[in-house]
DNA sequence: ATCATATCTGCGTATACGTGCATATATGAA
DNA sequence: TTCATATATGCACGTATACGCAGATATGAT
């Protein structure tokens, strides 16, 4: 038999914690509304055509993430700016886009060279 | 008005890549299987007391695993040892578990000062 | 006050997914 | 061959969730 040394494990409430993380970062409207928001804040409506979604859904998800503790929101009038602050996220973000470059052999559209932070 | 640069977000199809990533990801017993798996190959057995679950659960998160190419398998007979060997999963799940630690305040029992990879 | 714009929220629906159980398959021993 | 062990697979069930639509709310202008 090969020994291996103990494998340690995350406990229940961590891996918890992570899982959780990542069901937020599961949905591709998401990922992309973050990617916009790390770059600068943005409206609600502004964020819909630039993911090319409906204001509704982008509401949707930007709600979700606000409870998450990812995003924050400041109004402005009618409008409200959201932004993201969470430097954990923009890694997670920038390693998967990384990752999906590595994968498909083609840099994404906005950062020709590189998605590190 | 503030004006803010043109914000870029990934195409949908890398959009999809990262988000299907992150929803392989986006389950505790997966988490805890693979940061085992990252310190070192184990059986689907192991892996089952490891993580704290049944055989079958192990088997299944590991064949979506593997059917994703985050893991991989060598057989010895009987018993079917899987590793892992994705670096991008590696630091994926690194940053994840030190916001995790960050959210708690506490560290995970295998990993006293460092996910870092 | 009314109206328009921007955003939010509740509801119904379809889909996806994790789990447990039973069963099938694979390897090795007797 | 038969048997035991280890793993995989198919199915049913319950839960979670993304979406579309309608309606509600908030702010500002007239």
């Amino acid at each position: 038999m090969h020994e291996n040394p103990v494998q340690a494990v995350p406990d229940d409430h961590h891996a918890q914690l992570v899982a959780d993380t990542f069901r937020l970062l599961a949905d591709p409207t998401r990922v992309k509304i973050l990617w916009a928001l790390l770059q600068g804040e943005s409206s609600v409506g502004t964020l819909a055509e630039l993911v090319d979604t409906t204001p509704t859904a982008a509401s949707q998800h930007l709600s979700k993430l606000r409870l998450a503790g990812l995003v924050e929101s400041r109004r402005e009038g009618t409008f409200i700016h959201y932004s993201a602050t969470d430097r954990h996220v923009h890694r997670l973000l920038a390693e998967a886009l990384s990752r999906a470059e590595h994968v498909t052999g083609v840099a994404a559209p906005d950062a020709p060279h590189s998605y590190r932070a």
